[in-house]
DNA sequence: ATATTTTTTTAGTTTTGTCTAAATTATTAT
DNA sequence: ATAATAATTTAGACAAAACTAAAAAAATAT
């Protein structure tokens, strides 16, 4: 598989998840960065190799095989993140490049060896999930901080946005993967929350709220 | 640079150090496994591009330009072998062909945090010198363990060829960068040596004592 | 010194992945 | 139900990097 179309496969994966139905031409052109035209060529190419299901106008969909495919693509991008920041110092904003050059490393042998090394992770850095050897991927409860009700106590265990911005805003207010974090109170007017993160009281925008995932707790 | 001007850089490289002028187009055909024809295209890009100086029939020579990124590519490609064995438990006969892959990611942070993830190593599983971050290379005064003389004793310190079944030959054989050799006898019809390693005498081929490095001891 | 051989370059194709512009199909609005 | 709009596909072009075959230059041999 060449570089190209490995990318597509992960647009490919990404884009199901959040929604059921085919994936459009133009949803795959958004994440790509490329052109509805660019994409038609390569989903032929895709299909003609069964990675996925095509017919013309009603979008794509992965094959067993792809889907397998699209994992283990993930798989390696989640692990050379995992070992960027523990093993290289990496802060959890600098990743995200790097592990999109290394995730196209072709070696088997490799992945797992480091999979190893790096103790068997089940979640990258940013608290998303890691699948396994077999494509098997450890479910986490979850839920947005923007659908906590006024009282709840949850810790932090994923973001949704893992833009360099919204990451670096997290490093600023020390809001790190297994902070707790207590919904004090909620402004209706814009849906602001008032915060409370290692005994620090805070206010966060709603748009905030609903790009970190968090896990609820007692 | 693309993945493919790194690769011709790279054995433009190679091929200079072992001969003082120009490095012809069928040498580098030949190393870099393609057609003159190819080799012509690309050095007429390199060339635009200031990494090599190029006049018609005349060969090619790195620029001081040139010679850096070259090195830079050997040094990425040289940590990362030092990575797989170190740390991923890679034997010395398996590194090569991911280390080719993994020399091309684009990130110099990455390179300097591994460099110093692994402790600033000066040579490679083979003994091959490692460029530091800015070029320099620390040279090791070696030869080859043929042209030792009856009684010398000297220790490994690198391979001439790392193919994957002389360096198998080596493990069967027990010896390793950093094993003590005393060369016993020779023998003047085939040149084939009689050594001690490890206590154990053994004989072997001229063909094997061409391809490894010693250092002279006491 | 000239003829032969080898090396290198040029010219013209091919493949992969991209693009623009135009045509076609699907969706939405009236 | 038809018109307008949006989404998708097709057709044709282009750049990068490779190739084959043929031409040109350099090296070698007689």
């Amino acid at each position: 598989m060449t570089y190209s179309e490995e990318n597509y496969l992960k647009a490919i994966y990404h884009l199901s998840l959040s929604q059921k139905q085919g994936v459009s031409t133009n949803a795959i052109a958004a994440l790509i960065e490329s052109k509805a035209s660019s994409v038609t060529d390569m989903i032929k190419k895709l299909a003609e190799k069964e990675l996925i299901i095509y017919q013309k106008y009603q979008g794509v969909m992965l094959t067993d095989k792809g889907l397998m495919a699209a994992k283990m693509i993930v798989r390696k991008h989640r692990l050379w993140e995992v070992f960027l920041v523990e093993k290289l110092d990496f802060a959890w904003d600098e990743v995200h490049d790097v592990a999109e050059e290394l995730e196209h490393i072709k070696s088997e042998k490799l992945i797992n060896k480091l999979d190893a090394f790096l103790g068997f992770p089940t979640e990258d850095p940013h608290g998303d999930p890691i699948p396994d050897k077999n494509g098997n991927i450890v479910k986490v409860e979850k839920q947005l901080l923007s659908e906590f009700e006024i009282g709840q106590t949850g810790i932090c265990v994923g973001v949704k946005d893992s833009s360099s911005s919204f990451l670096q805003y997290l490093d600023k207010q020390q809001i790190a993967l297994g902070s707790k974090i207590k919904v004090v109170a909620k402004e209706s007017f814009d849906m602001s929350l008032t915060i409370e993160v290692n005994g620090k009281s805070m206010i966060i925008s709603n748009k905030i709220a609903g790009n970190l995932f968090v896990k609820t707790v007692s």
